[in-house]
DNA sequence: TGCGATTTAATCGCGCGCGATTTATATGGG
DNA sequence: CCCATATAAATCGCGCGCGATTAAATCGCA
């Protein structure tokens, strides 16, 4: 992103990375890594790990490809990161019997009640570092989520109109 | 960040991960990482390198702390960037004569050119990629800084009230 | 049936972020 | 003056993201 209302002559403001939209939401993911990073360590686990275990709850048995597609990311990221889950014994890795290219991931017990409790106090506490009211975090939530499909949908290679 | 607004009892939505802000970050972060790459390619330079030119950009001979207050960063991240920089003709690295354990950081004529180029062209591909309207952007651009700056005196050490 | 094309994971190399440590320089108190 | 302390940057190891490639299984079609 650049800068955004070319509209404003006057002042130098502070830094002219503050005008940048992909600087925002670059510098607020690093935050959010930081204030994660000693409630995660707790648990064992790295942020990246957190969301894979969080979409490995809401469905079970999952292919490496059905949790890239929720993660947005390849099985060039996930096949390491799914090992050092599996090493952790928090998820188990099968070969599909049908069809034995895919790997089907779930959560074992120990994972499930890890992702449980993790879930049942880093949410409130992620909360209260905002200092912001709920319902203001589901606008720029929204907001952000639909801009990101948008860069996603231009970012993918075949047939766009521009 | 959680499920944000627990007042939703009957849908299940798409995804789990949806109703996490932190994801719509995360995953906005790799969505411009993604749209990026291709455009930044052609310079040979990567998002971060990128984003440390227009720092250096706004003022010049900046020693690396400075630099990494700006990008939110520390030396350990810093200087295999910078050295990568160097390597490329992009930047000067310059102990000071006052001080001999500080770096200062300036553009190079190259470097100057190469990011004044970048900034031709890259903000305006950004916009359109975006598909939103740059006011809306710099209203998500605002909100996202202060949710940045929360989680910033959040994640720090030392004496905070909760 | 056979065999190329497709699909699914896995592998490899590189550049970040970052916790932890180290090196080098500067500063201040006895 | 000397040494403890502090400060700036650099170094190291690990876990991502990801482009590029590879390996293996399946599918499709003559």
């Amino acid at each position: 992103m650049g800068p955004m209302s070319e509209t404003s002559p006057p002042a130098p403001q502070g830094d002219p990375l503050d005008q940048f939209l992909c600087f925002s939401v670059y510098a607020t993911g690093l935050a959010f890594n930081r204030v994660y990073k000693p409630l995660l360590d707790r648990f064992g686990i790295t942020y990246p790990q957190y969301l894979a275990l969080v979409a490995l709850r809401g469905a079970d048995a999952q292919t490496v490809s059905a949790l890239g597609a929720k993660l947005h990311l390849e099985s060039n990221t996930l096949t390491p990161l799914i090992k050092r889950l599996e090493s952790a014994g928090l998820v188990t890795r099968t070969r599909d019997k049908q069809d034995e290219r895919v790997v089907r991931v779930a959560l074992s017990d120990a994972g499930r009640s890890l992702i449980d409790d993790a879930l049942g106090c880093i949410p409130a506490a992620l909360l209260e570092a905002t200092g912001m009211r709920a319902e203001e975090l589901t606008a720029l939530n929204h907001k952000l989520a639909s801009l990101g499909a948008a860069l996603r949908s231009a970012a993918a290679p075949a047939g766009r109109a521009g």
